[in-house]
DNA sequence: GTCTATACAACGATAGAC
DNA sequence: GTCTATCGTTGTATAGAC
């Protein structure tokens, strides 16, 4: 994660973020390196992506309660005791799927945060920003979602709270676009948990999605276009003015 | 589950269908007696209210695979042996839950498909027929939605097929309103799961709304004042017109 | 660093007394 | 119609060989 994408576009959020491949992996790693009993990084990446991306084709198809250690041993090929010199126990190993996408997040939202937009624009970064994050680490968010209950009371807590930082984020942005008159919203904390949850239907819903051919691109533009109607925003008049006859292309 | 109310208010939906107290309860019953030992429909009403709550209370807090039928036995105050007289297995119990919800949510879609009613107001019946549905119904949709990939499989597609076709209810309206030119929409199918997907926080993130203290009729409105305005719809002349500078009160 | 073998607790389910 | 007692299975977790 290093700088910030000058052009709010997916593309700029997949060259400024590494949320994918060995780079990605190795952070993971860092991050709980202590928790581990296995010293040589090169063969700890290894096993824990495999570890991991197990955990999610079986958790997030079946649950992860379902999920059994033998199940998790036989998708990894690595053999019950081996697992534990990776993860502490079955509850711990939840714990830290959900810790390490709640710093990323964190890391996002911190990011975001310091920006300094124009309050269209931020709407579009957070956004984007948010749709490239459920689409790169898919399966974390799904399982994040579906299993928090399972995790202790402190930690459901914590992501409650984050998906209240993330609501606030675009309360921000709309009242500023209020202030600077160029939205109109009575609710703006209502309109706010209304993008959200469109948000996270892109991880929740994704069979929907993929049957009726919806790309990621699409999506966000879709969100921006209904944020941008419910806020009564008209483009500049620079621009093509919003037609009554035809949906205007604000993304 | 008799007449269809005449206005389109909360209120209406409440005295039309029967989805709590005793008769709910006896309608459950009927629907699935025979899976069932005990013959006394007094005796088994009772205790069949006893064991789906208990359920709910359980599984909605940890989780269905989670929550033990020791947990069942002691929260519902039956024996383990007395709840097998009530149930076939700990799985069946959970498909019975679904085959409840889903058998409710048919009726309903069927009486809604056959009401003749203007595109605005066919849109504001089915949102707040379903608001009031997950009202009501609370724990059973929240238990289904977050238990489903613990069910068969025929079970899960049954459940995203009845989703799909709430999706077109959605979609028909939308596409009606668009004939008789008082819509504007490029894709109904995206706005259409826009909209389910705000109508199912009000059951998946009870806890926001609560916080917020956000009623249910606040929110139905809330709904249906975005979906109008992501379809461009203006209120007929006799009413007052969409002002640019207030949210018009469509509810 | 990884495996096999095993301990032992907890689970779903049933039989049979009342 | 409900209970107690118990069976067999499966789960998590660990000890110790390699």
């Amino acid at each position: 994660m290093a700088d910030w994408p000058n052009e709010t576009t997916i593309e700029a959020f997949r060259k400024a973020w590494t949320l994918e491949g060995e780079p990605f992996w190795t952070s993971v790693f860092e991050m709980h390196r202590d928790k581990i009993q296995i010293k040589n990084p090169k063969v700890a990446i290894g096993n824990l992506e495999k570890i991991f991306s197990a955990t999610f084709r079986l958790a997030n198809a079946k649950g992860f309660q379902a999920m059994s250690l033998r199940d998790l041993s036989s998708e990894t090929g690595i053999s019950m005791g081996g697992l534990y010199a990776y993860i502490g126990s079955k509850n711990d190993l939840g714990s830290v799927i959900e810790g390490v996408l709640r710093k990323y997040i964190d890391q996002v939202i911190g990011e975001l945060m310091t920006q300094d937009l124009d309050p269209v624009a931020r709407l579009r970064a957070i956004i984007y920003g948010e749709i490239f994050m459920m689409q790169s680490l898919s399966p974390w968010y799904y399982f994040c979602y579906m299993e928090l209950k399972g995790l202790d009371k402190e930690q459901q807590q914590q992501a409650l709270d984050l998906e209240l930082r993330f609501d606030s984020l675009l309360v921000d942005a709309i009242q500023s676009g209020i202030s600077q008159k160029q939205f109109i919203c009575d609710k703006p904390a209502l309109l706010a948990s209304s993008i959200t949850a469109q948000l996270q239907q892109w991880h929740l819903k994704q069979w929907k999605f993929r049957m009726k051919d919806v790309s990621m691109e699409e999506y966000a533009a879709h969100i921006i276009d209904n944020a941008l109607r419910c806020l009564s925003y008209r483009a500049p008049e620079k621009d093509s003015e919003v037609p009554r006859q035809s949906i205007p292309n604000y993304a």
